[in-house]
DNA sequence: CAATCCAATATTTGATCAAATTATTTTTCA
DNA sequence: TGAAAAATAATTTGATCAAATATTGGATTG
């Protein structure tokens, strides 16, 4: 029989490895273009070649990593094209997991996601974008994450996979101060058992920043 | 300097791997529900682990395989809940995927549709579940292809490899006599510029599907 | 029924080979 | 002779394999 605590402790490397690559390009340590090579993650990681290359290949499936003709893998760099797909997609799936989230959603829940914006606030005011590409991360993936979805949250992720160098870039270039978001809408919507207020609420989040990226024109 | 003739005569060993297992799930041949095993794959194709390891990898990040707690891989069991998503992410990108592939599509492009839809009727009339399964995804995939969307393309790819093992199961049970689609709809909208019009076209075609599978409850 | 052992399977490693890039030298032509 | 192009060598990187290690699930046994 199995016990309660079903925490395995012990990751297998390619895990380790798929998830410190999925943060630094998540969180635009890695900017698009860049190369990255199995031979260097093995020096830098003091691991072996196969759980990197299971790696790559994850992150690759996801659109994270691009596969480039000569077998060599990059950041993808996205283009004007690629990037109303990516906006497409975007607000085709994330505010429908939104919507679903709100069903499932408890008061406690709610305030994980309010002491989550706090801490987005805080990154927001200080300048730090490391800090506001992460918590506002955790504050999509944390709603999405109660929707309990199989298909769209990882779709949703993928998506996200590759529009973060993009953000990534933006917030390098303007900073952090006239950064602007729907997500007290959004708790709003969710206190008052608003679901679809909650979908509209993360579509405009969600539109608002599409806007502000291709203002940037960074391509 | 590189040549004109860019054509890579050698395939990796992961690459075919990859692809022969696609299309196994992609056409119905594996059921939901078995196992996939490296040893397994590793005895019968006569290859090594590593290639192994990276073509299951590959599909995993596509859902065409899921990972169970013990790392052990199957083809995953598509209940309810996941067939809901399925359809909704389906009718989300695919017919936007056809509109846009519509666009760009020449007479010759059409008349490749054609003779693909003709094969496919042969299929159905001939109660080829198989032929009629990769005509299918024929026919959607080489107007999608026509897209030239390096987004959507690989969202759709990644949602029909879920929906294949179930639709295989459905064509299995009452076979292909009454099995109808909106392609004929889809390339006269095509012939007519209509490009909206082949997007509902694909959209109805899929609603269909959809409906077909629902009612089969076969979960 | 629980603990332990065993067989099957997954994971990781280090080594080897092949391909591609970069650096270097040689050749060619004005 | 000098500069550009071509050929070649050296280095880096990717792909594959076979062996060693670790984990899981089930059989065995007390």
């Amino acid at each position: 029989m199995k016990d309660i605590l079903d925490t395995p402790v012990k990751m297998p490397a390619h895990e380790t490895i798929y998830r410190a690559l999925r943060e630094k390009i998540l969180f635009g340590e890695l900017v698009p273009g860049q190369a990255v090579t199995i031979q260097g993650l093995v020096n830098e990681l003091a691991v072996s070649m196969t759980p990197v290359r299971e790696a790559i290949r994850t992150l690759t499936a996801e659109g994270a990593l691009e596969l480039q003709g000569n077998r060599r893998v990059c950041v993808p760099i996205i283009g004007e094209r690629r990037f109303s797909e990516l906006g497409f997609a975007r607000l085709s799936i994330e505010p429908e997991l939104a919507k679903r989230a709100a069903l499932n959603m408890t008061p406690d829940d709610i305030e994980d996601l309010m002491r989550i914006d706090v801490e987005l606030n805080k990154a927001i005011d200080s300048g730090d974008i490391h800090g506001y590409m992460k918590q506002n991360w955790l504050f999509h993936f944390t709603l999405y994450g109660h929707a309990d979805s199989k298909v769209l949250q990882p779709l949703a992720e993928s998506l996200w996979l590759r529009y973060g160098p993009l953000s990534r870039i933006v917030s390098g270039q303007y900073g952090t101060r006239n950064l602007v978001d729907l997500h007290d809408e959004a708790l709003s919507a969710l206190r008052d058992s608003d679901n679809a207020g909650v979908g509209d609420a993360i579509r405009g989040d969600i539109q608002q920043g599409l806007d502000i990226v291709r203002e940037s024109q960074c391509w």
